[in-house]
DNA sequence: GGCCTAGCATACTAACTAGTATGTTGACCA
DNA sequence: TGGTCAACATACTAGTTAGTATGCTAGGCC
């Protein structure tokens, strides 16, 4: 045997770029998803992580840089994995994005619903602010567009979604009822608005599937 | 005549505690809907006034209390002028709540709807954070649903909108539809989203209208 | 027409802000 | 095994923040 040919970097290492970074971007990622962007400091990030402000400025060479690297990093695949990952467990994609409404939405818990979406709150704060975010968060949305109408598009060659859908407009549609959906809760700061909200959206579900697949 | 008793208070007069109210709330308004409350220093408030800081803290104790008046007296007003009150010049509210998203969204300009609905905004910025917010921001939704539900009801007594509609839920539905629509064309920095989201929107409202009126 | 207070203006503070300057040390490699 | 540099830690700064303390004066009232 030669270990030291194929060495496994230690895991008992005090010293880890990768991990260090990943550190500060999750909880700068919950910081900001509570406070705001511009309601987070970046002592309020060091002093949560185990480590200092000379590592932070070590990883970002400025706080916008760290607001982009959420967006990217931890934003854009969030979002994905959440909302159109998830669908690809359905054979009906439309059954997959209700299921998955009532899984992310309806099936939160109350203390996370009055925190919205974090994509949504981002967006909300910073796209008109700033165009790097504005760029950003512009990307992450259409990923999620993009990926929602795969699916659909797949639901329409296995006959499942009508085939005169408009597939671009229905995922744009879909992703302003989610993000509508969490923004009215939130400001009506009231979970079971989302029961209220459901049926039109199943109606609308409901009108681009094909006859033989509604319920 | 005896004008001294039925005194006209002097437009000349270089103090007004009303106006001087209205010039800080209109500013800080207008501050706070593009940088966001936790964006928008008292100072950035003040040098945009003609007035200075003492007079600032004469008005509001805090800079919070300002953040509660301009929910009450500047959103909850403005937003049951754009979107309610003139929902009341048409015989159909349906077309008379298409009508009005034409206006205020579609026929907006692109610069506005970068910068989103005010309500929305801080909505999704403040009531997460500040229960005065919160509960404000609350109440002006619900004004908001509530007024939509009674020209809805008005609709169903004079044969626009289907009977076994429910009301409520509509009135909710067409909130969240429109907040989801500025929140998605801000986010996507695409005015022509609009028109995107539109067609399904527009096949809701047919949805809810009796069968003699659809279009 | 003088007085009194509401309606401000000015000057200040303590705490916080993003960012920097500089020092220290762990880990890898020859 | 010691040199080197990446990966941090510590200490600082200049500017900004909400809020205060205090002073001034216009204008209503008698």
């Amino acid at each position: 045997m030669r270990p030291h040919l194929r060495r496994v970097p230690s895991p008992k290492k005090t010293r880890n770029l990768e991990k260090s970074r990943k550190e500060i971007l999750d909880i700068a990622f919950g910081e900001i998803y509570r406070h705001g962007f511009q309601g987070v400091s970046v002592d309020d990030i060091v002093r949560k992580t185990s480590l200092t402000k000379g590592a932070f400025y070590h990883h970002f060479p400025t706080k916008l840089d760290l607001g982009y690297a959420i967006v990217d990093d931890v934003l854009a695949p969030l979002t994905l994995a959440r909302w159109v990952v998830p669908i690809g467990e359905y054979a009906d994609p439309l059954e997959g994005i209700l299921r998955t409404m009532e899984r992310n939405i309806g099936g939160a818990e109350p203390a996370l619903l009055r925190t919205g979406c974090p994509v949504n709150n981002l967006a909300q704060e910073m796209a008109p602010i700033d165009r790097g975010f504005r760029k950003r968060i512009q990307g992450t949305l259409n990923l999620w567009i993009g990926g929602l109408e795969v699916h659909l598009k797949r639901g329409q060659q296995t006959g499942f979604v009508r085939r005169d859908v408009d597939t671009g407009q229905a995922a744009h549609f879909i992703v302003m009822v989610i993000e509508g959906m969490y923004g009215l809760i939130k400001g009506l700061d009231d979970p079971e608005a989302f029961n209220t909200l459901l049926t039109p959206v199943k109606d609308y579900l409901r009108s681009i599937a094909t006859l033989s697949t509604r319920k």
